[in-house]
DNA sequence: CCCGTCACTGACAACGTTGTCTTTGATGGT
DNA sequence: ACCATCAAAGACAACGTTGTCAGTGACGGG
């Protein structure tokens, strides 16, 4: 039987240091009861023979898998069917961000898939986790706001930690963006570029994040001039309901010098609006998206947007759960915006 | 120490089935020397306990690791920066469905980032795979046409299989895409319209797929009619060269009624360059793209183009790496296309 | 009727690590 | 000086599976 590679093993690791291997164990795993100078012989040699721990024989042996899994909805049906479907972008980020900081922790990364197809909330935790060899559970969106999931997890009893839920739980640790705050910015953007007539095409309702982005732009809008407020259009978060309410804004008799929408799908139908009516973005038209998303690169003019880094959501929540053990009570870390510019917006002077 | 779940072991299942748990251990990988009675008794046995074998502890035990990679090539200071940067869609494609088939095939996945920033070619495996607990690799492109890389892979000793390469090598297992059957039927389907002026905007020199979409496009306009050709137009597969390939060949004195291009990035840049002229799209000029990527569904119009399904590349690459002990010699796959038809192709009456 | 051969099954030792218990010394209070 | 206490390190048995080798009984040829 061939033995794979001949990888050193915590035994080569004890001899050249002089130590049994039990010792090397503990200091590995930074056991207290290891005396300073040994630990440092044994830290040594470990770096020597490039030594790198066998999970399989760390899962069999311990209480832990070192696995992370990230647990996302799909609609099986569209997976399965032959017709169009694809995936929302952000799960790309989020999932290879969380992929490069597991790695980075010394754990792996598994996708448990849930099934949303039927309508019905998922009752209980997919059979990859419920067989629960997993140390902890990044919840994306929009998994994160099913509280039946939600209760489910916390049954389960491993950590978990929810990727910008719509919901806002005391309990349930999550890592999300300042959604007022990114909204807020882009509309002083907006502002300081000199435009007044401002319209905003909102997301579907009871959406937490697309409320508070709404009610950003009322606030600051109405904090630099009590008299002025939004153009308010209702949307649903992707490419057509923009197209659609953006050409509602502009049939206007006063239509807006500026179209502030609550994510980048309905941005890039609002350019479409405008290039249909022969409106030129930015000149005669800006418009501003919010998600930085793989669209805002693909329009034209590239979308000026509020980025939200799903990455960075990622990579916070896997070193949360990595750091589970301290029994932090239900951290609730959010992430700053960062404001792009790029070529959908431009100065406006009437 | 608190053990995990209490699943029931391959023990527990021989106490049922009333032997051995080798023999146990035998039907659950079909060795041959296990009576037909046996057989059957023992995978009841299994399926009463819903008996799920131990990843971990197959891995230390035997010389398989129950993992495959997916080896992808991402520009680190890419993803480090904090500007723009992101993945192209067919990554996400092919990584669910390569998720998907290893989970029913009983394989793990990782995915394994090769860094090619610097420009030059990675001429060594990443780290996690030379590392070898790996028990097959999936090379997505373009990683699957560094030369030094499959040399690399080859070396190895572990099974592997390309993904669309751009190369054609005959030792090397291959999954791919009839690239010219799609072009050409592409091209038919804009005749059928009826277009007969028909632009082309091509992918980079020597690009393999780019090169048979183009060949593809002139045969089959040569075999409708000898004096048929393409207007040729260089593009370099992303939205800004479409944009710009696009504009010339809209500026010509006889501008085209169709637009093919080598990918759906360069169409929606066409799309863009149409509105920019205030030409409407289909009705005044059809565009065509190839890939059917996300970008096909976020075109205003969605794009008509070919479905090139990176899913089920990777599903039968998941197949092949499963069966690799049958020792099969350097399989090809070649999938079939589809053309999908959407809105931004219109027939044409001049 | 005996013995070699074959098809099948079981006993047992890996695999590389962690958990638990034991052993060894040193420390300090009385 | 003596025993309780504690830090430090080792011995050894898990963990759940596969690989190896040693049976066991049936069968067929001489």
């Amino acid at each position: 039987m061939a033995r794979r590679g001949g990888r050193p093993t915590i035994i080569d690791v004890a001899r050249r240091a002089g130590v049994s291997f039990k010792t090397v164990s503990r200091v590995l795993n930074n056991n207290p009861h290891v005396g300073q100078e040994l630990r440092e012989r044994v830290r040594q040699a470990a770096a020597d023979l490039d030594y790198r721990a066998n999970v399989a024989a760390r899962t069999l042996a311990g209480p832990r898998t070192y696995t992370f899994a990230l647990l996302i909805a799909i609609r099986m049906v569209d997976l399965a069917s032959e017709d169009d479907w694809y995936l929302p972008a952000f799960l790309s980020d989020l999932q290879f961000a969380a992929m490069l900081a597991c790695q980075k922790a010394g754990y792996r990364l598994t996708i448990e898939i849930c099934d949303v197809s039927a309508g019905a909330l998922p009752p209980r935790l997919p059979a990859g986790i419920a067989a629960s060899d997993i140390d902890g559970i990044i919840v994306a969106p929009p998994l994160c706001d099913h509280i039946e999931m939600v209760e489910a997890l916390d049954r389960s009893g491993i950590p978990y930690v929810l990727i910008a839920p719509g919901l806002d739980s005391e309990t349930a640790p999550s890592v999300a963006t300042d959604e007022y705050g990114g909204a807020a910015a882009m509309t002083r953007h907006l502002l300081a570029l000199g435009h007044r007539r401002i319209g905003f095409i909102s997301g579907p309702d009871g959406h937490r994040a697309a409320t508070a982005r709404l009610k950003a732009c009322r606030d600051v809008l109405a904090a630099f001039d009590e008299t002025l407020a939004p153009l308010v259009e209702g949307g649903a978060f992707n490419v057509a309901s923009g197209l659609r309410a953006a050409d509602a804004l502009l049939r206007l008799a006063e239509p807006p010098t500026a179209i502030f929408c609550a994510n980048d799908d309905m941005a890039a139908g609002a350019i479409a609006a405008a290039m249909q009516r022969g409106i030129r973005v930015p000149e005669q038209l800006s418009i501003a998206g919010f998600d930085d998303s793989a669209i805002a690169h693909i329009t034209s003019p590239a979308l000026t947007t509020v980025r939200q880094s799903f990455g960075a959501m990622a990579t916070a929540a896997v070193k949360l759960l990595a750091a589970a053990d301290k029994a932090a009570p239900a951290a609730h870390i959010i992430l700053p915006y960062k404001v792009i510019e790029r070529g959908s917006t431009a100065r406006w002077s009437a």
